[in-house]
DNA sequence: ATTCGTGCAAACCGTTTGCAGTGCT
DNA sequence: AGCACTGCAAACGGTTTGCACGAAT
């Protein structure tokens, strides 16, 4: 069993704040702002054990990092800015694609990403990030 | 313009012959087969090009290195084997997911991948690698 | 006091790049 | 001959690990 430490909470709260999936870099800028001396090494211990714990998930994306967010809510799906390449959670699943796959293949779980213009984007006011 | 040689033959005839999207890892052994010189630098960049040509599309699924596959067939998706790993293509497509986004966003493409039991790996055959 | 977590720096691994030699045109 | 492509090896960038210090129990 892990401590709760200065790090982990700060770590946690940058998932908390900012309410989408972020990459380790983003992590270590977000939680670092609220403990300077923290390092990247720790980010990644500790991503790595929160998911090993099922508090967080892995997500990754074409072309792009690995990213890490809350495993919180349920089963749900991805939106991805082709303009500012942030990542959003979107709850709506179409369900039932399992006559998607050919015959002789067994359906146990699927994952749906979208692409297209954030609101902000699309409405010219930039990420608000 | 790049020249036609052993080397792109070589790549080009992996991923025919296997018909799925492959690592630039597999690549490397299947091709190399054929043309036991043949350096990892190479493959990566005759990939790099190919993908620039439009001959490869690159397929980042999660938890994976990245793969390449022939940019022939036109839209479909991936389903990706929870035992072997493997990954093949899906010609279906569900199509109309444009009302899974939130208001104010705008849906320009989407990605599906089914994970699950491939056809070998369900029969018991085990994979046909 | 003991044990686990952190920070730093070195190690790793997949990918990219520089350079000299080879093959295509 | 001229130039693109290859192979090797060094360089790179993100991620992981070893080790000694600091924090939590």
């Amino acid at each position: 069993m892990q401590r709760p430490t200065r790090q982990r909470a700060a770590i946690a709260d940058a998932f908390a704040s900012q309410g989408r999936p972020l990459s380790p870099q983003e992590v270590l800028e977000i939680a670092g702002a609220a403990l300077p001396a923290l390092g990247i090494a720790t980010v990644y211990r500790n991503l790595k054990l929160m998911t090993e714990e099922g508090l967080l998930r892995v997500v990754t994306l074409p072309g792009g990092l690995p990213l890490y967010e809350p495993a919180t809510h349920d089963h749900h799906h991805h939106f991805q800015c082709n303009s500012c390449r942030r990542v959003f959670d979107i709850q709506a699943c179409p369900g039932d694609l399992k006559g998607m796959a050919p015959p002789g293949f067994l359906v146990e779980g699927h994952e749906i990403t979208l692409y297209g213009q954030c609101k902000d984007c699309r409405s010219g006011a930039g990420p608000a990030a």
